[in-house]
DNA sequence: ACCTGAACACCGTTCAAGT
DNA sequence: ACCTGAACACCGTTCAAGT
């Protein structure tokens, strides 16, 4: 039977996580599913169009889970996790992520629960975009450089523990600072 | 005269503010330089190494200008301006300095001043590296995303005051957790 | 509708050989 | 010491033609 646009999609996202990014060439691709390079070209229009696809899956696991509970502090401490898991679930997720040309759907939808929780936490809407976007930042940010540089020389354990001291510490400014 | 080393890293910068990090080539490089592509490397071992060499540039200008004066908040908001500045001299320069494969010299420099200035605030050693990793972190992650998305869209006014309001919440949020 | 065959215009890298 | 010439093993993309 022929392959379906999402055959593509899923067999891309297994060869990101075995060779990465850089080694996820269309022609290794087209190999995998047993078909020439050609082919893909009928189910999306280009690499980076595919790319873009990978990414929007990525971060729809973020904003398929019930939203999360407990005061605004705990809710932001809880999306900027998942958002940092759902990129570290694939090799390279977070260079993915912090790549697409123009922003997916489920990233909007993100940055708007995000914003959501500070609107109901008092913020002005100013007050609640700057503090969703310097979580953002930041949790690119980091995610980015810790599966870039830090796999096997830092435990786990330990990039988790820094990743919620640092989130304590940005959440900490947003209290002293919008919600004071 | 012959091609020397720095010819080639001096074309390459040229090159890469004109193209971009996508289009910067050995080949188109070669062409620019007046050689041929095996010429370049006789002078490096690789495009990666070159590619390392331009980020090593780029990121020492920052720990090349004096130290800044102020308060310890005053100071941490200095250092971080002039990395945010110099990764936006050149194009592309927030991917390329969040891609090397191996921490520069420079890097290790400018982290070292961030913790510095955190240290003589009172911190202890594990807070100081806790609050200048949440500094870089964000300070790239901003960066990136400015750099690959918003040009033309926002104006660099409003992209400055928004990085200035963001690493207020920040530096807050380091008083408050850390040296409260 | 979906794919093959085959080409086009590129890449990064190597290396004998030239000067 | 520094570079050329020429090749090697790749890329992403297009498109007539097949089924």
């Amino acid at each position: 039977m022929p392959l379906r646009q999402v055959d593509v999609l899923h067999g891309a996202i297994e060869l990101l996580d075995e060779v990465g990014l850089d080694e996820l060439t269309t022609r290794r691709l087209a190999e995998r599913l047993g078909v020439r390079v050609g082919a893909l070209y009928w189910h999306y229009p280009s690499k980076s169009a595919l790319l873009d696809a990978i990414t929007e899956l990525i971060i729809a696991e973020v904003v398929a889970e019930p939203p999360p509970s407990g005061d605004w502090a705990e809710q932001l401490r809880e999306l900027a996790a998942r958002a940092r898991r759902s990129m570290l679930a694939h090799r390279d997720g977070a260079r993915l992520v912090s790549s697409f040309s123009t922003p997916p759907p489920s990233a909007m939808a993100y940055m708007a629960s995000l914003i959501e929780v500070l609107r109901a936490a008092g913020a002005s809407k100013r007050d609640a975009a700057l503090a969703a976007d310097t979580i953002t930042s930041f949790t690119n940010g980091y995610t980015l450089e810790e599966q870039a540089r830090k796999v096997g020389t830092v435990s786990r354990r330990q990039l988790d523990a820094a990743f919620h001291a640092e989130l304590r510490i940005i959440l900490a400014g947003i209290r002293a600072e919008l919600l004071g």
